[in-house]
DNA sequence: CGACCAATTCCTCATTCGTGGAAATGATAT
DNA sequence: ATATCATTTCCACGAATGAGGAATTGGTCG
């Protein structure tokens, strides 16, 4: 006698396969890859990933598995590291610090490079198993290639020096927003960490001498 | 005729307070450092820090009120930023990019303030409203007054790049662990870090010169 | 048309977390 | 001694989370 169980829930959506193309899977992606960038990953939640891209958490995992898979999808590195750096010291040691500040500050100014560089930092810092990974990463496949470039002495030690400047940068511009930073432009930047790099990469890490005045 | 309520579980200890000196407040801070420094904010739990201390959960609330609080507590600069910079710049310009790096790996270098570098700083990663907090100590108390005695052009810029390297320091060296920078010695990174500290407090910015060589 | 599979929704479970209530006990002051 | 207060223990609640079961629907292929 009753409508069977219609009208109940007068948003509730039918069941069962939606018709026409299934996006589902990619704005999953593109909403995580948000997230987990903006909140790091122990703040972001799966409920919160499948409001965003307007999709029931179910999705989340059918389509990943799990939190960690999703999470391992989302990564992108935008460029690849050995090639980069062939072609950054193509051009021979003069303006070598000029070209690889160019480099890092263009990829962090799209978005996806920004992205990607936050929500692995973020990552890194909340979970452990991230951060073995970062480090590995990091190591193995850029540090180590850039290191193989420099022929000079604790060539791995001025690796990580500009690694470290790096992530400081990351860490200050997007994710504390230090003022002077976040709203220094891309051509400030260049300017004040060429010679930085330039001086980690062939400077004499051993001698403390004046750097330019 | 039972015994009341005694031999139910062998483990329970009796309630009420313990005879002898309670230590208790000291012992949950104690542990609460550890725990926000090697885990961060969201990692780190009440019921951990409870069992780390040996101490009930319950304690906590009773001596902090919240865990915002217990965090609030834990945190302790181990030195007065203008008085130190002051000490530092009392010297004159030359040999201060040395004292700087000095006194920095001086404080890292002591358990206390490491832990609560990384503590401070993985806490900005994972909680908006410790990155607030972290965002206007570091410029109120520490940056401005870095930059109100550099008598240069930039001066707040200058400071945040030192704030930057040095953040991307500990980052490298304490939770991502990078092995070249872990493993350096302490006199190695101060005479690494001695002559970016002087281009960036006196250098030409906006000039990209060669830094040393 | 019928069989099969992928996509979608709803509901549930077990766990963990921060927080708080209430009672018990020792220390201390009167 | 008695009253008062701080300290301590156990227990519980409500919320949030990751994960998964089961049913329903639509496309696709025979």
């Amino acid at each position: 006698m009753k409508q069977p169980d219609i009208g109940q829930s007068p948003m509730a959506r039918a069941r069962g396969r939606r018709p026409g193309a299934a996006s589902t899977r990619e704005d999953i992606i593109e909403e995580a890859r948000r997230q987990f960038g903006e909140f790091g990953y122990r703040r972001t939640t799966m409920r919160g990933i499948a409001r965003g891209a307007g999709v029931d958490p179910r999705m989340i995992l059918h389509f990943f598995g799990s939190k960690q898979e999703l999470f391992a999808a989302t990564i992108e590195v935008p460029f690849e590291p050995e090639a980069a750096f062939e072609a950054l010291f193509a051009g021979g040691a003069v303006g070598i610090g000029q070209r690889i500040a160019e480099f890092i500050l263009s990829v962090l100014d799209d978005p996806r490079g920004q992205r990607t560089a936050t929500s692995v930092i973020r990552a890194a810092v909340s979970e452990p198993e991230a951060a073995a990974l970062v480090r590995v990463f990091l190591t193995q496949r850029m540090l180590l290639p850039l290191a193989r470039r420099v022929s000079h002495d604790h060539a791995e030690l001025r690796a990580s020096l500009i690694g470290a400047q790096v992530v400081g940068l990351i860490m200050a511009r997007y994710v504390v927003a230090l003022k002077p930073l976040s709203a220094a432009t891309h051509e400030d930047l260049v300017l004040a960490l060429t010679p930085v790099f330039e001086y980690y990469l062939f400077g004499d890490l051993a001698a403390a001498t004046a750097l330019g005045h």
